[in-house]
DNA sequence: TCTCAGGATTGAACCGTTTTAATCTTGTGC
DNA sequence: GCACAAGATTAAAACGGTTCAATCCTGAGA
């Protein structure tokens, strides 16, 4: 039904052959043919089909972008930056939501595959390495997004995980906090991992006589509820620290409705950090101090890089992009107080 | 270098038609023969090439998501409905951000079309009716979300906007609020005309010697922060209302800390209804009373349409689906206070 | 043993592009 | 007026599948 290359060459009075010259290489055609063949191009509507050109060209113009969580607004924020990259690159996203399931994510590698993209951006699950070597060997190029590429033949956009750590305790601990929580995620995921180790490492720096304690919760789920439930359940326990560091926003949100309820001031007896700087956080009842990390510009870096490597592959060389998390300093922080103190020998 | 269906063929030494058969129509092969394939195909690790499969086909078993803003949570829901039914039916869905932007929706239709999808599920920007019944005559079948087919020969499904308006303000008239303020949205957007319609009709249900009082404030960008400033300034002059009304979760999340700031109490002096149900709503500091529209159903119920469409399309008949909103009453909303009477003499 | 029906398999055409080699025009210099 | 180069255009092959008409088997019935 739709109008083909021939149907625009006849209208126009050419070869098929003119027809796609004029769209691929319009140089080597004479002026007024080319006007000619706009002309009858506009006319019909003609919108060449992809599938036929893939398939003499081997191109697609398509790209995939898994992520484990897209209700995160993290990445949100993330295929947000890769959609638009890809929409002025002249290329279009399919997205794929692996909930972090290695399953599905197999199951998407292979339609992808199936569908024959160009490329695919993901943030791989535990270790998927495997499943992606093998996707790369079809010639599929990858970009790893938020995580660097473990001897894996590719590129990468990432965060510095270890620095953002640092940044989280070294915060707190220049307002004299020294009873620290941390409210991580499962270390399996290597983000997390990554900022609890970079937080470690900062407070061996600290002074011996003058070190933090800092104890831990799991919570495995990274969600506002499970967070809040997790703080609730430990308020009732003792209460003796004085900040919390959170291993991302909505898990900071959740410690923040726990102690609010138990009418803990913020900051005033405990100061919390969150990670990620999500919308949300800025407007949070107690705006949150946290951990900035661009996840519209990391999509927008991951998709170029693609992008370019999909546009000239001989000349492309991988490339690791790290971008420097930012300490984003709002209300939820503030120095430790003497009520604070007070509260902690009871 | 992937493996083409002709190596297949070659290595489990039948011809390229029965590896075909052995894909697409098992039954008409001996049992044999196809085990043989199938053995042939795995070892390879054969995946059809779809824009082959496409174009002799007119398959592509891939579908567009066009919404207007990702990062609202509402649409994040939606797009993991959408994915998870389209996975579930073998179909892959590529996802459209418009970012309400007219010019956006006309490009990324071009980039659909290109591409083949079979069919397109968007939730139309003000008014690109004329837009997607130009694709719709390419035989691109479409499915409105969130939206009713005015005019347009498509399924749709959306949710009863009217009702749902109704359902807010009937709970605060119940609770004894006589006094609201309504925060909407631009009613350029149908739904939020169409919540006001339904607003207004129920109030219209009133005992005319017990009206409500209602005053509206249009917030156009629908965020959080919008609303957050908005509400700041309407308090500066006056405070003689107990009731708020809002175009969606993120408009009340801004007001909550609004009124929070100036120590007025939720819902002791002020009762505040959400739209949405988002997941913020639910855990934010004052558990929201929201409109709850299941809009990962919702995306469900579409992919789903969309792909029983396009797999049979002879006995295909469109058709709408409409969701009924309900009310989910949390901590934000309660009977209008004596307090609140005095507070609104001054 | 021969015929024939029916299922199993094959071969070739075709989908809508890109691309390359071949052909057709022009215009220039002698 | 002719040969030839350069530029413009065209014809045909190829991409990797699907599909359908044609062919090949096999076994049953005569």
């Amino acid at each position: 039904m739709p109008a083909s290359i021939r149907d625009v060459a006849s209208h126009a009075g050419v070869s098929l052959g003119t027809v796609s010259n004029a769209i691929n290489r319009p140089e080597v055609l004479a002026p007024g043919t080319l006007r000619r063949v706009q002309k009858s191009i506009d006319e019909l509507g003609f919108i060449p089909n992809a599938s036929a050109r893939k398939l003499r060209a081997g191109r697609t113009r398509v790209v995939g972008l898994m992520v484990p969580d897209i209700s995160n607004p993290f990445f949100t924020d993330l295929a947000k930056g890769v959609s638009e990259a890809a929409l002025a690159g002249g290329y279009v996203v399919i997205l794929c939501n692996t909930d972090e399931s290695a399953e599905k994510e197999q199951q998407y590698l292979d339609v992808l595959t199936a569908q024959n993209v160009e490329g695919i951006l993901v943030t791989p699950a535990r270790d998927s390495i495997r499943a992606l070597a093998r996707v790369a060997e079809k010639g599929i190029r990858l970009v790893l997004v938020d995580r660097t590429s473990q001897g894996l033949a590719a590129c990468s956009v990432a965060f510095n995980d270890l620095y953002g750590g640092a940044l989280a305790i070294d915060h707190l601990y220049e307002n004299g906090h020294r009873k620290v929580i941390l409210l991580t995620g499962s270390e399996n995921i290597p983000q997390v991992a990554e900022r609890n180790r970079g937080l470690r490492e900062a407070m061996n720096k600290f002074p011996t006589h003058d070190q933090v304690e800092l104890s831990e919760i799991r919570i495995d789920s990274m969600t506002t509820f499970a967070s809040y439930e997790a703080v609730k359940l430990r308020l009732e326990s003792s209460f003796d620290f004085t900040g919390i560091i959170c291993g991302n926003d909505l898990i900071a949100l959740g410690a923040i409705r726990a102690l609010r309820e138990k009418n803990i001031s913020i900051p005033g007896d405990v100061s919390v950090v969150g990670y990620d700087d999500i919308d949300f956080a800025k407007n949070a009842w107690v705006p949150l101090t946290s951990i900035s990390q661009p996840a519209f510009e990391l999509g927008y870096a991951a998709a170029e890089l693609i992008i370019s490597e999909c546009e000239s592959p001989e000349r492309h060389v991988h490339q690791k992009i790290e971008f420097q998390p930012r300490l984003i300093v709002r209300e939820s922080t503030g120095p430790v107080a003497l009520k604070a103190s007070k509260l902690m020998i009871s």
